[in-house]
DNA sequence: TTTGCATGCAAAG
DNA sequence: TTTGCCTGCAAAC
C-alpha cells in the first residue's frame, strides 16, 4: 500500500538493476500477455517515478506504466544491488528483535516494495542459508501480472491497479494530469503550482491533499500526518487556508517525501524529541501523530483522535489542535 | 478458522 | 457511485 515514497524507491531499484540489459518480459498470470509481447527482449533505458506512477522506458520507444493501487507490489529476486540511497533499508534486512521477528518486514525493502509481501522475503533469507537449493528463475508466487527477467535479476508485479504499454505521447499525457512531485519538479516551481491551485478551491484541504492532480504522491497516511503537523483543520476550504500555511504544507511534503525515500518508511514524527522519536522508530504502533489512532489520546493535548469517512477514505485528526 | 480491512486508482454503472 | 484488483494481517469467531 504505497504512497509516493515507495514508487520512487521502486524506480531506483529498476535503474540500479535492470537498465542496459535485455529483459525477458512475460505475464505468468496471462492478463498482460499481449503487452508483455510488445516489450519482450528489449532493453530498459530509463526508470521514472512521478507521484504514485512508475514508467519504464524500453529501447524501442514504448513504455510500461504501472500503478500499484492499494494491493500492488513488486518483488525483486536474484542479484539485486542497491544504491546508496537504499542501503539503509538493506542494513535493516535480516535484523531480528528479541522475539525473533524480522524487523522491517512490513516496510519497503530492496526485495519487496508495496503492499506487505512476506513470501519473497523468506525466500531471500533462506537463499543466504541454502543458495544451492534456489532455482533460477524463481517460481512465480501468486498472480504475477508481469515478470521482468534479466540474466541476474527478476522483478514480479502482482495486484496492480494499472499495468499497460504506452507511447511517449501517452506517457506525457498521463504525467500532464499529475500535480507537482517534489522529486521530479523544481521544488520552487512546485510550491507555486500547488499554492496557486489550493488557494483557488472551495474544496476541503484534506481532499485537495489526496487529489493527485493537485499534488503528487500523498496518500491517506501522509495526508493525515501533514495536516496534524500543520495543526490545520482538515475541513478548511483550500482558498481559506492562509497562503503561508499552504506553502508550509508543500515544504513539509518535500521534507517527508525525502525521508520516506531514504528510509522506506513513512516517518512523520521526526519533529519529536530524540528519545520519543527513537521509541516511534522502534514501534509500529507508536509511529504516527493521528493516522489510525481513532479514540486514542492526542500526543499533544490528550483529546481523543477523531475519524470520519471523507471521499471514501478514512480521515484522522485531532479536533482540538487542528483548527 | 473466518471475516473484514487496508498507505488507491480506474472502469463500469 | 459502485466495483474490481489481489493479498497479508488483525480481529473476531
Amino acid at each position: 500500500m504505497p504512497e509516493g515514497h515507495s514508487v520512487h524507491r521502486i524506480a531506483r531499484q529498476f535503474a540500479a538493476n535492470f537498465e542496459g540489459a535485455p529483459v525477458a518480459v512475460s505475464s505468468p498470470q496471462g492478463r498482460f500477455a499481449a503487452g508483455a509481447a510488445q516489450l519482450d527482449g528489449h532493453e530498459i533505458v530509463q526508470a521514472k517515478a512521478v507521484g504514485k506512477q512508475m514508467f519504464l522506458e524500453f529501447d524501442h520507444g514504448l513504455w510500461l506504466r504501472v500503478h500499484l493501487g492499494m494491493y500492488g507490489a513488486w518483488d525483486f529476486a536474484g542479484d539485486i544491488t542497491v544504491d546508496d540511497t537504499l542501503a539503509s533499508a538493506k542494513g535493516r534486512m535480516g535484523q531480528t528483535n528479541q522475539r525473533g521477528t524480522v524487523v522491517g518486514a512490513h516496510e519497503d525493502s530492496p526485495w519487496s516494495i508495496g503492499a506487505p509481501r512476506r513470501t519473497r522475503l523468506r525466500m531471500a533469507e533462506s537463499e543466504k542459508l541454502e543458495p544451492e537449493l534456489e532455482t533460477w528463475p524463481p517460481e512465480p508466487v501468486g498472480a504475477v501480472r508481469v515478470r521482468l527477467l534479466t540474466e541476474t535479476a527478476c522483478a514480479d508485479l502482482r495486484g496492480p491497479t494499472a499495468c499497460e504499454v504506452q507511447t511517449i505521447e501517452e506517457v506525457d499525457r498521463t504525467i500532464a494530469k499529475l500535480g507537482p512531485d517534489p522529486l521530479v519538479d523544481d521544488v520552487e516551481v512546485g510550491e507555486e503550482r500547488f499554492t496557486a491551485v489550493v488557494r483557488k478551491k472551495p474544496t476541503p484541504i484534506a481532499l485537495l491533499l489526496m487529489d493527485q492532480s493537485v499534488v503528487s504522491g500523498i496518500g491517506n497516511v501522509y495526508r493525515a500526518e501533514l495536516l496534524f503537523r500543520a495543526r490545520l483543520d482538515p475541513f478548511r476550504p483550500g482558498r481559506e487556508v492562509p497562503e503561508e500555511v499552504v506553502r508550509g504544507l508543500w515544504r513539509d511534503w518535500v521534507h517527508l517525501l525525502r525521508i520516506g525515500v531514504e528510509t522506506g518508511q513513512m516517518l512523520t514524527m521526526d519533529d519529536l524529541d530524540p528519545e520519543a522519536y527513537a521509541r516511534a522508530l522502534a514501534s509500529r504502533d507508536d509511529r504516527h501523530w493521528v493516522y489510525h489512532r481513532t479514540g486514542e489520546p492526542c500526543r499533544v493535548c490528550g483529546t481523543g483522535i477523531a475519524m470520519v469517512e471523507l471521499g471514501g477514505r478514512k480521515l484522522y485528526w485531532c479536533p482540538t489542535d487542528q483548527v
